[in-house]
DNA sequence: CAGAATCGTGCGAATTTTCGCAACTAGCCA
DNA sequence: TGGCTAGTTGCGAAAATTCGCACGATTCTG
């Protein structure tokens, strides 16, 4: 399972054009592993168990790596811990609710006008791969 | 400058329901008179000159509290600090390069046609005050 | 008004994130 | 090969942010 992990962190880093050292295979391995909203903590914990020498320092350099990459997204949910995760095959977003927590998952297509709305005007090509979106849902109102 | 800062900042605060307690006026009120991107630390230098007993884990607190109230804004413009602001009348929001690091002012007109869809389609009200989006300019692409 | 419950604060410690530096590596070019 | 350059990492310290606690202030309730 790590080993498969492994191998596709290797390929996604080399298609970057990114050097693929160990530190960076192991990080990213551990992100498709947990396969979710991991922090940072959470990924150096599982990274470690194949790198023991991994520091702390090396792992947010990497996602931050990463996130600039755009092989990895980065949220903060609100709860003071940033999360990363491996950017979607399609991206999704998510709506958070300040009153209850509860969290909706909204499509790209929405937010894909924006994109292009703003190409169209200012050129701009935007990265958004992975919206919090903060508000309050129906039942909170 | 400070005296109307503070009345602002005391009215400000009644009007949403919170207390006005000393601290909370003095951290607003320097928000006030900084009007712009404001670090944390930035508002507790500022406010201490009228309220030096202030603890940074207050300025925290009320900066999320704020915040919560729709009084403040917090955006990360990706240089690592997060930079609080007064919720303009007119919201606007910021596209940054990703590349030269320019920032283009981006109005709210095209947020808002976001904004209308998710509540149409989801009936959640999102409260997006101050959006930061990165990605590419014209320029660096 | 007294007592109880809640809220807000300062303080210090813990946690999370960033930074500077020195050592090491990989690629490049003569 | 040998040396230059840029990139990467571990390490430890610094900076930014959050948390728990105890105390005082405010509000609530009867």
């Amino acid at each position: 399972m790590q080993r498969a992990a492994e191998r596709i962190a290797n390929d996604e880093l080399k298609r970057s054009g990114l050097r693929a050292t160990a530190p960076r295979v192991a990080v990213l391995a551990a992100l498709i592993q947990q396969d979710g909203h991991s922090s940072a903590d959470d990924v150096l914990c599982l990274a470690q168990e194949r790198l023991p020498e991994l520091n702390r320092s090396t792992v947010y350099r990497t996602l931050e790596r990463l996130r600039d990459h755009r092989i990895v997204s980065e949220t903060d949910l609100g709860d003071g811990v940033r999360r990363f995760e491996m950017v979607a095959a399609v991206p999704h977003h998510h709506l958070i609710c300040t009153g209850c927590g509860a969290m909706i998952e909204l499509s790209d297509s929405a937010v894909d006008a924006l994109r292009r709305e703003i190409e169209a005007e200012h050129g701009f090509r935007s990265d958004i791969d992975h919206l919090a979106i903060f508000g309050r849902c129906p039942h909170c109102r």
